[in-house]
Formats: structure tokens, sequence, C-alpha cells
DNA sequence: TATCTTTGTGAGTGAATATTCACTCACAAA
DNA sequence: TTTGTGAGTGAATATTCACTCACAAAGATA
């Protein structure tokens, strides 16, 4: 295997497991109090110490929100990486694809918060492009399974590559979002396995 | 003040239009700088007038907030019921729907923000249930618009009404988030109506 | 003319905010 | 024994926040 191979070359962006429960506990504090709970002061009783030890992990409270989701787009990426299998045809792939992603946030749900927060950040650039970051990792990973179906006639050809991926994006967007403001109340998989046949029902030829 | 804001009983809040104005500059601050821009200070500085001028028209930053929605909410329904017609047929009724709706966020892109954000308030209650309202009302007029096109064997019924919705909103959605994160760099009129096409591809019998 | 009412202002206020400061302290390497 | 370090602390900092209030200009009304 090379060493430069595609899905390997982002860079370890090393993250210690103190900066990660950090991270952890920002999502938490999203999850509960939204955008303007996020404060440091509420950082640091959350992790039950001061606010000024924070700042031995991060430089900014800024940081810590672009850490939280260069490390979210690792993790998703780390996740479509392991449930990527050969042997299966076309279609489990995607099932499974969209299964691990949807077990991942069901055990994760406050990133599925920080998804959808934009606005997190005054310096909207960065934050624009880390959650660009994360749109483009799932495409990448649904983009060949989604071509695969096409060409062995599984699914339509009625749509592009481009406008299915959309489809499928758009709708489990829409479905997290539903989660989340229903306090998390429903089985993410369930539904969203569901929807995902919905889908399949319908580009299926 | 009593809100019985059941589907039918909008209340006329009654907004002058310097309220209207600086709903207009809370819509473009959004836009521009995200829930954290979002201070009376630039408020009034996009005004042009001091901060304490905003008092004069509003409570309290919430107030504005939450009356944005309100406006939105209102204006929303408006164009829905502007643009139903008994006579086409219900393919068309679809397609003239959503046209109108995607020239209306063409015409106030910085609406297309709000729709996103929650989390706008710490005392959320209020804007989600306003953004959840907003959410409702499109679902109500596209309801009988799909369950019609079902009932003439136009639309499939392999979906639910309700499944269809979703889908839906959830590609409408996203495709608005695109534009958004573009900073509004094409035609959402004539992507949009792109969008909708293909789903009529998928769902036309 | 006299007096409301509306809509603006400038100068404040206390609270909250992110960040910095000087400092401990346990521990480990030299 | 000395020295360096990672990880914590409480207090202090400057700034920003939403919001208040006494006051003024300008119409409308009486």
């Amino acid at each position: 295997m090379s060493e430069y191979s595609l899905t390997k070359i982002r860079m370890q962006t090393k993250i210690t497991s103190r900066q990660l429960e950090i991270i952890d506990a920002t999502g938490k504090i999203l999850t509960e109090s939204g955008v303007n709970g996020l404060t440091i002061k509420n950082l640091a009783k959350e992790m039950q110490f001061s606010e000024s030890a924070i700042y031995r992990h991060f430089n900014s409270k800024n940081e810590i929100i672009i850490e939280m989701l260069h490390y979210l787009a690792e993790t998703l990426d780390d996740i479509y990486i392991a449930s990527y299998s050969h042997d299966d045809n076309p279609e489990d792939k995607l099932l499974q694809l969209i299964n691990d992603k949807l077990v991942f946030f069901k055990e994760n749900p406050h990133f599925a918060v920080v998804v959808f927060s934009d606005g997190l950040l005054e310096d909207s650039l960065k934050a624009n492009e880390a959650i660009h970051s994360i749109m483009m990792t799932k495409q990448k990973h649904l983009r060949p399974i989604i071509a695969e179906n096409q060409s062995v006639d599984n699914f339509t050809n009625d749509l592009s590559e481009e406008e299915i991926i959309h489809l499928l994006m758009g709708v489990f967007r829409l479905q997290m979002f539903k989660w989340r403001i229903s306090g998390f109340d429903f089985d993410i998989v369930e539904i969203g396995n569901k929807r995902l046949k919905n889908i399949i029902t319908l580009i299926k030829k």
C-alpha cells in the first residue's frame, strides 16, 4: 500500500486525552445549552477545574471549536473507512456505511449538534472550512458506492451521482435535525435506516 | 398578550416600518456575522443610530428575534396562500409553491440563515417554538398537494405523504444551506427548481 | 401658544466575557 | 540535589454585553 493513499493523508492533529475530554464537554454543553451556553466558565465547570486550566490545553475558545470540528471530520473519515468492505454488493455497502454513521451519532449525540451549528465562530471562515470538509468527507466515501450501484444498474441513472448524494445528505441532515430538536427522543439508527430504505425504494431500478 | 397561534388564528402582530427595518438589519447581521455577531451595538451601527434607539422599538433583544421569526412565519404563510390555485393540476401546484418560496428567499437571502439557526436564544423555548412553527407551516401547505398528487396516481404511494414531505424538505434545506455557505453565489431559484424536478422524476408514477 | 407624543441621543450601569497573570505542586530526569 | 515541566489554581484584566435613564428636537393636538 502506498504511503500516500488518499484516505490516509490527513495529518495527525495529535490530540491529547485531556483535549478530547474538553471537546466532549464542549459538545455536551452545546447540546444542553446551545451556542450561547458555551462559555469558558461553563466549560471549566463541566471539566471540574478552573477556567484558566482550559488555556493550558487550548489557546482560545475558537480553537476548541475548530479542533472539535476537525476531530469530528477525522473520526467520521475513520468510520467510513472502517465500514468499507470489498466483499459486499454495492447496495449492502451503502447500507453498512449509513448504518455505521448513524450508530456513531447515536453514541455521540453532541456531535449532531455541532454539524448544524454554524455561526459558532466569529471568524466564520475557518468554521465554514471545517464544516465544508466534513461534507466533502462524506461525499468522498459516498460517491464511489453510488457510482458502483449505478454502473451495475442497481440504481437509476435518471439522476446523476451528485444528485443522488445530495438527496441522501439532505434527507439525513433533516432527520438529524429533527432528532436534535426532539431532544434525541427517538432511535436515530432505526429511523435513519428507514429513511435510507425509502430512498433506495425510489432510486432502485 | 395572548398567543393562540393555532394554524388559522394568525394574530396581526402589527409591525411598524421601523421595526421591519430592524428585523431586516438583524437578518443581515446574522447572515454576515452569525449568532455571536448579533449584538445591539452591531444592530445600532447597521441602523445608523444609537443603541438606545433600538429600545424605542423593541423591549429586548430576544423580542427582536422572536418577532423576526413570527414575521418570517407569517410572510411564508402568506406566500403559500398567494401561490395556491384551484385550477392547476396538482403537479403544477407543487411546482408553483416551491418556485414562489424560492423566489422569496432569493429576494430575502438573509432569512435563509434564520431558518437554520436554532440556538438563537438562550431562552430557546420561544425560539424553537417559532422555528417549529415555520416548519409546520410549510408542511401544512405541502401536505394536501402531495396527497392530491398521490390520490390521482401522479405520485407513488410507495412512500407515505409524510415521507415524501421529509424528502422534499430535506433536499431544499440542504440546498439552501449550500447556497448560504457559498455566499449566495448561485441562482437558488434555478437550482432549487432543478432539485424539485429531480425529486418528481423519482416519485412520479 | 402650550402641551403631549414620538423618536431620537449620550452617558452611564452592573454583569458577563475571554484571556492573562503570578503562583503552586507533584513528579521525573540529570 | 538540582532543575525542568505539565497541569493545576485564584485573582485581576480589559472588553463587551444588554439595558436604563435623563434629556432634547419635532410634530401633532388642543
